[in-house]
DNA sequence: AATAAAATCAACCGCCCGAGC
DNA sequence: CGCTCGGGCGGTTGATTTTAT
């Protein structure tokens, strides 16, 4: 048995708001300066036949003050594409660095235009592209230049074009390449912000920022989820369906990528992979962010909690 | 000008998590 | 400690608009 619906789906209107509807929700906020702590039980006090999670959709995505509507500029380009590289669809995190935009923006954003964007190679993605040795102690990989970050003399750029990431497949070592995977699985319950520099791209913020800030109210899986299914891990993932899958790794024996829990970008990479199946790239592309780019994080103190 | 195809984006759905009891 | 509920999230849908033929 499933949990009860938040409303009664059959006396709430559905479909696009009306001017008078907006008005009202606006004006019952504006008014009570809030919610009062209760999405769910607005409609009615408003008057509004509308499901009350509805109502919160439409004035963070709409109605909301400030709320900024596409021409998204290059910067902005440039930030979200950074921040999916690292931590994938977290849209609530990468829309809290972008000030007036919504999650539902960035994310209507990123699969209709951002996407076509980098396959057409008009937006370069920030890549560390440097050599590291196999750690031989977590004291290692956290120092390690990887999740560390490069000098910038030594960062450099790729674009899904020109698959000029093929050539540098062999500087590029997956941490399952390297013995990483096993580590991260059974470590990265202890990784904290301070682990990682995000700063070391360029218009992208410390990650030990968003520890301390909007991550504290994010969305997080627990690392007995994500961790899960990082890397070369032999545990099932699950897909939408509900079909059990191979976690990361996936390339082998379907002959194509896998979705995983952990968060990886697969629609796109998936995309990239069926557009071009001869394209290395592709395949060196994904297995690069899946193996390190989506490592999760917390803000320390919280990690023993799970 | 008409039609089809593609792109866009607001809105919904279902799941997960934390708070409160 | 377990259950319920509301908030929040990411994924998906589908109506509308735009572009191509």
């Amino acid at each position: 048995m499933g949990r009860a619906p938040c409303c009664d789906k059959a006396n709430v209107k559905r479909g696009p708001w009306s001017p008078e509807e907006d008005a009202t929700l606006k004006s019952y906020l504006e008014t009570h300066r809030g919610t009062g702590g209760n999405w769910i039980a607005l409609p009615q006090k408003a008057g509004l036949k509308r499901c009350g999670k509805s109502c919160r959709l439409r004035w963070l995505n709409y109605l909301r003050p400030d709320i900024k509507h596409g021409g998204f500029t290059e910067e902005e380009d440039n930030i979200i594409c950074a921040l999916y590289s690292q931590m994938g669809s977290r849209w609530s995190v990468i829309a809290s660095q972008l000030p007036g935009r919504t999650d539902n923006d960035v994310k209507n954003y990123w699969n209709t235009k951002l996407k076509r964007k980098i396959l057409a190679g008009k937006i370069n993605i920030p890549i560390r592209n440097k050599s590291i040795d196999a750690p031989t102690s977590i004291a290692n990989i956290l120092t390690s230049p990887v999740l560390n970050g490069p000098k910038a003399e030594s960062e450099s750029t790729f674009t899904f074009s020109d698959y000029s990431l093929t050539q540098s497949s062999g500087t590029l070592p997956t941490l399952s390449d390297i013995g990483y995977g096993p580590f991260i699985n059974s470590t990265c319950q202890n990784l904290s912000p301070d682990h990682f520099q995000f700063s070391n791209f360029p218009g992208v913020m410390d990650m030990s920022e968003l520890g301390a800030t909007s991550m504290n109210s994010s969305h997080f899986v627990s690392p007995s989820q994500e961790c899960s299914s990082i890397s070369d891990s032999s545990s099932l993932a699950m897909d939408n369906k509900g079909l059990p899958l191979p976690s990361n790794g996936g390339l082998e024996g379907a002959g194509m990528l896998m979705d995983s829990e952990f968060g990886l970008p697969s629609d796109f990479f998936n995309g990239l992979w069926f557009q071009d199946e001869a394209s290395e790239a592709a395949i060196n592309c994904y297995q690069y962010f899946a193996d390190f780019g989506y490592v999760d994080v917390k803000p320390q103190g919280l990690a023993n909690h799970y």
